[in-house]
DNA sequence: CCAAATGATTACAG
DNA sequence: CTGTAATCATTTGG
């Protein structure tokens, strides 16, 4: 007894508490009731762990070679066996554990589980496929997948330590059990229902492991996966074909999901990254749309050179006022932007160029006319056209110039970008234009304008 | 090294 | 769910 209690202590730190160690006391020893003898056995089997060790071997060895032991196993076994039934009244048959299962399938599915090399090579796969990074991510991946084998390999280790550990431990209660089964009424059932208890420790044992291991690979993930801490910057080509939407679409810089797919696939990039990225642009356009004047001049001449390519001649005798077309006319009214101090001493350039109100009420302003211009070789910095005062344009320029431009209506507060209206927003769509639209777009406004 | 640029995320609203 | 606004975290260019 002595021997047994240490050993579960020192093996496992896993106290058994099924673990028949105290002799049940047969209440009724039908049988046995009027032998003194047996009473006598009985008290003395009570009272074994009372005695020394050596006491008690010797009373072990004395009592195991009485004649009436036999019967009295026999009966003690089967008054055992009935109790031990009772006693196990439902079925302990391990239900599932849902939390035990979503552990081993998250551990199959980020590879640390499954086979070798492919589940891991997969999901490595996977997961950048959903980071939405093209290219260059080779040393990323290799550095993820050298993590993940590194937690692989320690959560398989560990895996098999404790496997290896129980797998002792269980032998060990079994011997004892089985040697046991020689004084104490243990039977068949009893060692197999000891040995379910030392599993299910076991297995309780295991499950920390995989949590443990499932937060190291979550981890791993964030550290790696999340594109927020590695981002890249698009590639020059795919900033282009996106900015080119969007001043080609300024008026209404809203791709449609197939127009967002189709970006996407231009730019190799995904659709979220598509969406992500207008809704920067529009942002910080709008926000600070003097800054972006520039670019937005580059892509209107850009996408005015395909465009003219196409309708040239139309273009060039219209007085055209185009609402869809990049470059310039903005429409909005002064309390959209907020003047700041650096922009205010340019209040009275800005009142040139806007009058009063800086609204205005025809629908188109001019984009494609600044387009031409640039085309023609004159080109206009800065581009605020004021729709019906032809003569802005040169008033503008001149004061421009001597301001130097970009710095002259830079975040102009006053200007009203062309589709955004009062309240911040851009206008309601004008031209949904499909991708392919910065010539369609130039085209269609062509038309739509030229009469 | 610093500030600007930039892609992504978050909270929130409709 | 989409878009806005604010913000974070990283990259880039001077």
């Amino acid at each position: 007894m002595e021997e047994q209690s240490h050993l579960m202590h020192t093996l496992g730190g896993v106290t058994l508490t099924g673990l028949p160690v105290a002799l049940p006391v047969p209440h009724d020893g039908a049988d046995a009731r009027n032998k003194q003898d047996i009473g006598d056995i009985l008290h003395q089997i009570m009272t074994i762990t009372d005695q020394s060790l050596d006491e008690a071997q010797a009373k072990k060895h004395g009592l195991n070679c009485h004649r009436m032991k036999p019967a009295l196993f026999s009966v003690l076994c089967e008054i055992k066996e009935k109790t031990g039934l009772s006693i196990r009244g439902s079925p302990d048959e391990d239900p599932p554990d849902p939390q035990l299962m979503r552990l081993d399938n998250m551990l199959l599915a980020e590879g640390v589980s499954g086979p070798e090399k492919g589940g891991g090579a997969s999901a490595v796969a996977a997961a950048t496929a959903a980071a939405g990074v093209g290219a260059d991510n080779s040393i990323e991946h290799s550095d993820y997948r050298a993590k993940l084998t590194q937690i692989r390999q320690i959560y398989h280790t560990e895996l098999e330590k404790y496997e290896q550990a129980c797998n002792e431990f269980t032998t060990h209660v079994m011997n004892l059990l089985r040697e046991q089964s020689r004084t104490r009424p243990i039977s068949p059932k009893e060692i197999e229902r000891m040995v379910n208890i030392i599993h299910r420790k076991f297995s309780s044992i295991q499950m920390q492991l995989k949590q443990s291991t499932c937060e190291a690979v979550m981890i791993l993930r964030s550290r790696f996966l999340d594109a927020r801490r590695k981002r890249r910057n698009f590639s020059k080509q795919a900033t282009e074909i996106l900015n080119e939407y969007f001043y080609s679409h300024l008026s209404n810089p809203y791709p449609s999901e197939e127009a967002k797919e189709e970006l996407a696939k231009k730019c190799a990039i995904t659709v979220s990254q598509v969406s992500n990225w207008f809704g920067n642009k529009r942002i910080r356009y709008k926000k600070n749309i003097g800054k972006f004047q520039e670019e937005a001049n580059l892509y209107a001449a850009k996408t005015a050179v395909t465009a003219t390519q196409a309708v040239a001649a139309a273009v060039h005798n219209s007085q055209t006022n185009s609402p869809a077309t990049p470059s310039s006319g903005f429409q909005m009214k002064d309390e959209d932007f907020q003047l700041d101090g650096t922009e205010d001493k340019n209040n009275l350039l800005n009142n040139i160029f806007t009058g009063s109100s800086g609204s205005y009420s025809l629908p188109g302003s001019g984009d494609m006319f600044m387009s031409m211009t640039s085309l023609n070789g004159s080109y206009q910095p800065a581009q605020v056209p004021v729709p019906g005062q032809t003569q802005g344009d040169s008033i503008r320029h001149a004061i421009g110039q001597s301001l130097g431009y970009s710095d002259g209506l830079r975040g102009n507060p006053l200007y009203s970008p062309h589709g955004l209206n009062g309240n911040g927003g851009w206008h309601d769509a004008v031209t949904p234009s499909s991708v392919t639209s910065p010539i369609e777009g130039a085209n269609s406004v062509h038309s739509d304008t030229s009469n």
